[in-house]
DNA sequence: TCGCCTCACACATTTGAACGGG
DNA sequence: ACCCGTTCAAATGTGTGAGGCG
């Protein structure tokens, strides 16, 4: 049964969100414009509180430990026709809603910069330019819309979201014929119909097509092109293979009918840079392999044991345990690595700049930057568990378990945190505090998985960020991502308070940006005119290292939050609004880190 | 030959219906 | 009749590894 937190929790240990817009570290400078957002107040017509609007909502990434954990590594996600999970899933705790308000939670995932990559030499590199973007499409959270307190009561998981490398998906063709039996909507088609067409290098991008709505004046485009774009949702998201991909999180404000789409409608965006992965049909870095072995309960099967070990040993017809190749494989080039493929770690994850962007209806716009001082001991994380690792593999070899043990042991023992840590960390050294609760210790395989919202996890999360440094590390840095060059930034704003982004997860002005269509009304705007009017919030990971690190309470999740109802029946017309809503963001927060927000004033009412 | 992808497979978890007791 | 807990089987989610393809 699943682990349900506790909905009459009074304390949910985010009581005291944290005011983000007390930065020290903000720039105030108006980011960028975006067609289609108005600057009228927000709180009128849902908000009774002026306190709850949207700027207060703060959103908190579940398993943040266990998401950098695999951040540190690199991330990758497998994609498959069938669609695969992501696993970390993606979970989030949402307050400062208004509890009387209804929002929409959907997710998209955007390209985190323009190239493709390969796996060589154990690192990540950079193999050419990206290919063409897979159609748009958004995941929305089934329960949407739902109220605020709806959203606050416990976790929000869209661990259903499933990604897909299948162009021909039922609800990712690109031709609306072929999915809806619509009219096409052909470059020449769209041309005509007033509606600005996407670059015609065979792919069209959440941006584009969001671009195309916001062009054709407000929602005066044909009807068909937003019924496909509604109809584009689905539980897949359409992406390629061995490409970087940046996973964000939008909330949209309904409006007073319930329905979407209203010149009140308010939206933030919410980016936890290190959710972003690298898109895989098969596993990599086979530290990564284990990590998704480690703390997937779907792939206990492969953590093994003795008698799995013993089972295998005769399945294989041999009286000793087998070493899978991928195991051998991870530790020779584990060892290799470490010996000739250094470097630097700080290049990759030393510090996950946050930065969220608040755009507001008042026309103010403020923009903070996010220097997540929480991640900077992630280098010497990384490093000490590379040395660790290291130190592991030549501690085997001498040592006398391998004589009467599988050499699978070690890893199969990392289902146990002992086991982990034996074998990623021989020393107990100070990365071994950072072990969350939730995928460390004991807890059983649905606690680590399922809506094991646990105070632990959460307190894990602050307990370490209160840490102390760690000792400084040896000089051994995770080797993954070191080939992917820092990124301009779509915003000179951002990128002035974002010194360094190790693992970039936005579009670049240069790379990116050349293949969104000319918006009129947008690129026409200064952006000091812009009616999209962007704030910037300290991120929350910055947020929280000023104030104690909310702690999760054991608490029943409500099924419905996660993913156990069908998709509600008023998608239809929050559809067209969130995908128009959503792509107009894109232009702005494919900025990485960003929380936006704005509102939107040439939507048709109703 | 190589890199990437697809598929079938075994294993584990999740889900929900069926059942029985209170 | 209803509620609750347990059991069981089907559905689903995993990584693996062989094989296909360009």
């Amino acid at each position: 049964m699943l682990q349900e937190k506790s909905l009459s929790e009074p304390e949910d240990g985010f009581a005291a969100p944290q005011a983000p817009g007390h930065s020290e570290t903000t720039t105030g400078s108006p980011v960028l414009g975006v067609a289609g957002v108005s600057s009228t107040p927000l709180n009128s017509p849902q908000g009774p509180d002026p306190e709850q609007t949207i700027e207060n909502i703060k959103v908190y990434l579940h398993e943040k430990e266990l998401w950098k954990k695999f951040h540190e590594a690199g991330t990758e996600m497998i994609i498959t026709k069938a669609g695969r999970r992501m696993f970390p899933s993606y979970k989030v705790k949402v307050t400062g809603m208004n509890p009387k308000t209804k929002y929409i939670l959907l997710i998209d995932i955007v390209p985190a910069d323009d190239h493709r990559y390969k796996f060589c030499d154990n690192k990540w590199m950079v193999a050419g330019k990206a290919e063409p973007a897979m159609p748009g499409r958004l995941y929305v959270h089934p329960d949407s819309p739902a109220t605020g307190a709806h959203w606050m009561r416990q976790l929000v998981s869209f661990q259903k979201l499933k990604l897909t490398n299948n162009h021909l998906d039922p609800f990712g063709h690109t031709h609306a014929e072929d999915a809806f039996g619509l009219p096409s909507f052909s470059e020449s088609g769209n041309r005509a119909a007033g509606i600005a067409v996407p670059s015609s290098d065979g792919g069209t991008s959440c941006n584009e097509w969001m671009n195309c709505l916001n062009t054709a004046k407000g929602w005066d485009a044909p009807q068909p092109l937003c019924l496909l774009l509604a109809k584009k949702l689905g539980e897949k998201i359409i992406l390629n293979s061995m490409h970087k991909y940046q996973p964000r999180l939008h909330i949209v404000k309904a409006d007073e009918n319930n329905a979407f789409g209203s010149k009140n409608t308010a939206f933030c965006t919410h980016v936890f840079p290190e959710t972003s992965f690298i898109s895989v049909t098969s596993y990599q870095n086979h530290k990564i392999t284990q990590l998704k072995i480690e703390n997937n309960p779907f792939a206990k099967g492969f953590r093994g044991s003795d008698d799995s070990d013993l089972r295998v040993a005769r399945l294989q017809s041999k009286e000793y345990p087998v070493i899978s190749k991928s195991i051998m494989r991870q530790r020779l080039v584990s060892t290799h690595g470490q010996l000739s493929t250094k470097s630097d770690v700080n290049s990759l994850h030393g510090s996950h700049q946050g930065l969220q962007h608040y755009q507001y209806e008042n026309g103010a716009h403020m923009q903070f930057a996010a220097s997540d001082a929480q991640d900077l001991p992630l280098n010497t994380f990384a490093a000490q568990r590379e040395s660790g690792l290291f130190y592991h593999c030549l501690k085997r070899r001498e040592g006398t378990r391998h004589l009467d043990l599988p050499c699978k042991r070690s890893y199969l023992d990392a289902s146990s945190s002992v086991g982990e840590e034996h074998y990623f960390r021989s020393p107990p050294p100070y990365d071994q505090q950072m072990l969350s609760p939730s995928y460390c210790s004991d807890v059983t395989p649905r606690e680590a998985c399922m809506y094991s919202s646990s105070g632990a996890e959460i307190a894990g999360v602050s307990s370490v960020e209160d840490l102390p440094p760690p000792p400084p590390p040896p000089p051994l840095s995770c080797n993954m991502w070191t080939s992917v060059a820092p990124y301009t930034s779509y915003s000179v704003q951002t990128m002035e308070t974002v010194p360094y982004q190790p693992f970039p997860a936005h579009f670049t002005a240069t790379t990116m940006m050349p293949r969104l269509p000319t918006i009129t009304n947008q690129s026409s705007q200064p952006p000091g005119n812009s009616p999209f009017t962007v704030y910037n919030q300290l991120s929350q990971s910055q947020a929280r290292e000023r104030v104690p690190a909310p702690s999760f309470p054991r608490e029943r999740v409500h099924p419905s939050v996660c993913e156990r109802k069908p998709p509600s029946p008023h998608l239809g017309a929050a559809n067209e609004f969130l995908y128009s809503q959503t792509f107009s963001l894109s232009r702005e927060s494919s900025l990485p880190y960003h929380s936006g927000m704005g509102t939107v004033d040439n939507w048709p009412d109703g």
